[in-house]
DNA sequence: TCAATGTCGATTGTCGACAATTGGAATGCT
DNA sequence: AGCATTCCAATTGTCGACAATCGACATTGA
């Protein structure tokens, strides 16, 4: 409208550049309140409280209504306009099938990547550089955890991206925003903080990478199922230890 | 915490009582920026400031920050931690992708339903019923498009719930919500402003209940499907009368 | 001339206060 | 007693103002 600006007004968005590890206060929020949540220590139904949450993280009812949408966005809040939010209690069920159909369109992207020639020559260049910079990270303190996800995310979006198959692609980066199994994700830096578990990381993505490497595609989804298959039965373990509930043992199979 | 609430502060979340036509000032601006957005209004990348969506459509910042995020959502803006919220310019082709998605996903449910010989019976009386109340709204005055869209909407989700696929009704129903179509949905209700439009649509209903009956699969899946590229294709027709731009062809195809 | 650094304007993030609406309780009527 | 109505407290929704941060430009030095 006005040409005062020292920037056109419209044109290119900025590159979405990647945020180190500097998490915006409503996000903070999220995380906590979604940890309470999935803990149990909100009980299903019971009421979120704008002002009680405020007071509770220090911050005003702003950034709390903020997080509260972000809470609705992973299913774990209903909101009812003017009558308040309500916390919705998962069950181990719900969130184990939500890493098993994690498991099931990673596996498919990785299966159809190694079937493609060209593009698993590309991909694997750049997963070996994202697993490069992961490697560093393995033997540092407690710090590098989140650094060392990050790359190993990098690492697995590369199959994603070279699998050929647009929706696949899609649904999978879709769910790191969006799903239970985005912020199970989340949660996941404190599952990398000792070296041994980066290490046993590394070692999967490593065969991971063999296996792609050697275009052995039952060998590639199944590494990579098996992976995602570890994280959920640790996340299920320690909930459970939270909890008293116990995961239906159906959902805990490995052949979804 | 304390206990001088009139009503216990845990327990049962309030039904989530459906909204007649009562949307938030939010939902409003949401729904205005989005049809802004997507009849090109708003260039691809182009800056969205919170100041002037405010003044333009005379509330604070604050429901505009909130709408903003619901955009985010549908896939319609980008929203950079302090450097602002950009517009996402979707092609013709995406939101076209988007309805074929949900022709394919939703002929499946009424496939799957109309096999099933107890589903069909339980799923037909509601159907009768949800159908029914659109059919006394046919011939009122515009006023009622969204009163007649909600008994639709009604009508199409008993063929989800009882389609006996769990994550197929899941998918449908989050469509609603979170996706573009979704917000086209929204838009509908112009789609239903005319008594014409109001039979057609109710007979297109009138034949898939005749075919869930007659437990004919195959006419069922078809109607469906076509219900849905109808709405697509006309979708279509107004955007790209608004826009310069064209479809590609192949994605208008009704076998997808 | 180019790079690094300091400063400044513009915009988003946050806050506290006020207004509007809801659900429930108290009240009055049949 | 049962039901409808009125009123009220509690809570969410909205607003305007202030603070924090980012990008761009100007300045300085090599």
């Amino acid at each position: 409208m006005d040409a005062t600006q020292p920037t056109p007004p419209t044109g290119e968005a900025p590159r979405a550049r990647r945020r180190t590890s500097a998490l915006t206060i409503p996000e903070q929020i999220a995380n906590r309140l979604a940890a309470a949540i999935l803990n149990g220590e909100f009980r299903d139904g019971e009421r979120l409280r704008e002002q009680d949450l405020a007071e509770t993280h220090g911050v005003s009812r702003g950034p709390v209504r903020e997080a509260l949408r972000a809470l609705e966005r992973y299913g774990l809040a209903i909101l009812l306009p003017r009558r308040g939010a309500y916390a919705v209690g998962l069950s181990l069920d719900v969130i184990a099938e939500a890493f098993n159909a994690r498991a099931a369109l990673a596996g498919i992207a990785a299966r159809q990547l190694a079937r493609r020639e060209a593009a698993v020559a590309r991909a694997v260049v750049e997963m070996e550089a994202a697993l490069a910079s992961a490697a560093e990270l393995v033997e540092e303190p407690a710090g590098a955890a989140h650094a060392f996800q990050l790359a190993i995310r990098d690492t697995a979006l590369c199959i994603y991206r070279y699998c050929g198959a647009g929706h696949i692609e899609r649904a999978l980066t879709d769910q790191v925003d969006r799903s239970i199994w985005g912020l199970m994700w989340r949660a996941q830096p404190l599952d990398f903080q000792t070296p041994e578990r980066r290490r046993e990381s590394l070692a999967f993505w490593t065969g991971i990478l063999a296996a792609l490497r050697a275009r052995d595609e039952h060998a590639a989804e199944r590494l990579l199922r098996d992976d995602i298959f570890n994280t959920r039965d640790r996340v299920l373990a320690s909930l459970a230890a939270l909890r008293g509930e116990q995961p239906d043992p159906a959902l805990l199979m490995r052949d979804a």
